[in-house]
DNA sequence: AGGCGCTTGTGAAGGCGTGCACAAATCGCG
DNA sequence: CGCGATTTGTGCACGCCTTCACAAGCGCCT
């Protein structure tokens, strides 16, 4: 069906490629075969099969075919993907050859530990402002970084070309510090907060709420418990399968 | 207000109820509604509509009441849900009114976050214990808590009746951690470490990795940009609703 | 050059989840 | 006591995602 030539090479400078839309659990999906293959990388691989990368993801090998050829992957057959080659593709589709600048508002408990984080600079992001509310605070040195008032958020989200933040506020402030993210011009939240927040259609939220995952492990627990004791009898098989790793 | 009588009531003790096998989907979900509904019910409020708690909940209502009837939910028509024995309903089914005890590994930057973490002791979960295989960060205080070393895990575990533990070391030691959690009896586990966790069938994962949330809103800034310079021109309208899961 | 084994890419089928639209049920009121 | 307003519970259709199974392509060996 494709054409042997694929023709606009999404390498790096030059014009921009026809955008694939790519389903959202693919694009779930990519961060996951990105890490997976830095690792393959490091080890020295120069290719690997769809089986391997499968699961070193901990995903299907179909699933994971599917999902690169969506986005018109390379791959050979008989051979397999070309890893550094695949970086660079899912690195350009993720949009993270641009080393995003990102800013953290709420510097709390959680707030703090993300400030420091060190997975976000090793995987394309700068934290470059840290904001909160608390006079107490502002002035505060986390990991190289001034926390400044909130209300210097706007001039500073246009300075540093902002276009991502982190909500790391008690839930109160959550939907306040939304609001005042989307004025300064971000279009991309990342929300610690419990609760809902309400954006313009143009802004993209993700929720990542710690106290909701417990709460489904929770529920597996009360589940396997309640088998256990039941006349049934069947201790534990079943269809759980929970992937291999490196 | 209560009137007519449902066959199996799941209130409490006595016999373990058939137990409802809901969409995996509907489990995710839940813990957003019952968020929702303990905000409602500290405003005061008896009952609510499906429509009132899926705004609440940032879903939609037709998907609230097929979420709710799966759990044989009680709801009035022309009435609504009763705020406080949904509360308790939910809470039920995801094992809530046990108070599970939680232990914590790895005492770093977000460990140490996490220790401190007040939405878990309001929702459900006492964490009862933290360990670290460093040495010099063994007998430190965090939170009232004392760092336990990690051979210490398995006595601690059985102590305590520890079935969910929570991993937040660096990605190395996590195989090595989750390892040591199953071989203690836990059997549901919260991995902030990146990579894929290898675990017996019997044992439940869930994972969150912070840098793939900002992957993930990465790839949209980058589809977004790509849009706007595009001669397409749609700018920005459409279908965007709210956040998604996890 | 030719054949063989390996791996990708994809058509097709099945399952799951979502959302619409409506019947059934309940309450309040005249 | 019946009627209308309101809201739940759900049958149904649609679309997305997953998974299987296999043809097409590629390299290597003889």
């Amino acid at each position: 069906m494709s054409q042997q030539r694929h023709g606009s090479t999404p390498g790096e400078a030059g014009g921009v490629p026809a955008f694939p839309d790519l389903p959202e659990a693919t694009i779930a999906r990519l961060p996951e075969y990105l890490r997976a293959l830095h690792h393959l990388a490091e080890t020295g691989a120069e290719t690997v099969s769809s089986e391997g990368l499968a699961a070193a993801a901990g995903v299907n090998s179909a699933k994971l075919r599917k999902d690169l050829s969506h986005l018109g992957s390379y791959g050979t057959r008989g051979v397999g993907y070309d890893v550094a080659l695949l970086v660079a593709q899912i690195e350009f589709i993720l949009g993270l050859d641009e080393n995003r600048a990102v800013c953290l508002v709420g510097v709390g408990n959680l707030g703090h530990a993300l400030a420091g984080y060190a997975g976000f600079a090793s995987r394309g992001f700068r934290v470059v402002a840290l904001f909160d509310a608390d006079p107490n605070k502002v002035g505060e040195q986390i990991n190289g970084l001034n926390v400044q008032h909130i209300d210097d958020l706007r001039r500073v989200a246009a300075e540093e070309s902002i276009t991502i933040g982190v909500i790391a506020t008690p839930p109160g402030t959550a939907q306040m510090v939304a609001d005042a993210l989307v004025a300064a011009g971000v279009t991309s939240i990342l929300n610690f907060a419990p609760g809902v927040l309400s954006v313009p259609a143009n802004v993209d939220v993700r929720k990542v709420d710690l106290a909701i995952e417990l709460q489904i492990l929770s529920f597996h627990e009360h589940r396997k418990a309640s088998l256990t004791s039941l006349p049934g009898g069947r201790s534990a098989a079943a269809d759980n399968q929970e992937a291999v790793g490196s």
